[in-house]
DNA sequence: GTCTATAGCATGATAGAC
DNA sequence: GTCTATCATGCTATAGAC
């Protein structure tokens, strides 16, 4: 692998995969400044000067982390909306699946990409502008599905907005260890957004 | 003043409400790590070492930002409850108060309270969740209040968590240049959340 | 592919003059 | 109360040996 090839998008078991992984741990704990190119080389048994072997800056790990925490949750919508077999299933599992994601134990990447977009150059912007877009289309079509079968008010562009902005938020309050399951929670937060059916 | 007395709680028109007024907004838009004791100078036309005469650390500059924009949402949030007349009015006034404050002028600071916690250090934590706490407890009572007339949902701690996460959410996306208002967003989150009453 | 060593620079904070 | 000067440290990234 050549110096012009450390843009490669993915690879399983890798070296690199297992960097990431690692440092969406610690970016989410200390934040991305906090966290050194030590702190990062420490966590996979490496010196600090043999990660930029791996990649060429440390913005571009960051950019990584976040490029995997939208894009694996986005394909884990794909296939639980493709599986769904009514417009209710499919409202369900925007919850479920964000959820999961975001507070389940291997998605440190998700929650990376909402709080540190602030260290994200403006070069390295679009390419995840256009993944974070890609998430947020499958909401608005079942959201607008849903809309349409009277299940959820019908302003659903902004129902979207506030509906991502209560699940983001959830991991400032959410303890594993507490008595609420994420599926759990994710069935109560549904059912504050259904239109009660009146007969 | 001695450097005994620099824990001082508030004082207006000073050189240190200055300094905290532009360090929200340094500490908004570049964060708290990428902001340097420069930039916090520069900002008020002062040298980097002359800030240390008002604050002991970085840090107590960050804790002031952050309790100033906390405390006077509250304070606004006790105003607008009290002179309102109705269930109805008091619940408005959530959501009224909470998205001026945030998105308004003059309010980097609460901003910086939502997205730098993890710079906040295990000995500073406890003042300001204090603060944090008086203010959710205000908006907890009015939904009970507003639960028990029917007007929301009655799972109103999970109600509590999600709105103010729908409500912090709003500074990712909501552009004041644009066509909607801050007082009509407010309200058309409102009606996303009311019960739509059958007659 | 990883190591050691370090260049080159920025950082938070302090000391003492004024 | 602000300035100048600077200390001590920590940082990202590079170079070259292995």
């Amino acid at each position: 692998m050549t110096t012009l090839e450390k843009n490669t998008p993915l690879e399983e078991n890798s070296r690199r995969m297992e960097l990431v992984r690692a440092a969406a741990k610690l970016f989410r704990d200390q934040g991305y400044e906090r966290t050194t190119v030590r702190d990062l080389g420490n966590a996979v048994g490496l010196q600090s000067g043999s990660l930029f072997y791996h990649f060429r800056t440390k913005e571009e790990i960051l950019v990584a982390v976040m490029a995997l925490g939208i894009s694996s949750t986005t394909e884990q919508l794909e296939r639980a909306i493709a599986k769904a077999g009514s417009t209710r299933e499919k409202l369900s599992a925007l919850f479920h699946v964000h959820l999961n994601s975001l507070l389940g134990d291997n998605q440190a990447a998700l929650e990376v990409m909402l709080y540190e977009w602030r260290s994200i150059s403006e070069a390295a912007k679009p390419g995840l502008i256009l993944l974070r877009d890609r998430y947020e289309a499958l909401w608005q079509a079942v959201l607008d599905e849903a809309a349409a079968a009277g299940l959820v008010k019908p302003d659903t562009r902004l129902l979207r907005r506030t509906l991502l902005g209560s699940l983001h938020w959830s991991v400032q309050w959410y303890r594993k260890d507490g008595e609420l399951s994420v599926d759990k929670l994710a069935d109560r937060m549904l059912d504050l957004v259904l239109i009660e059916q009146s007969k």
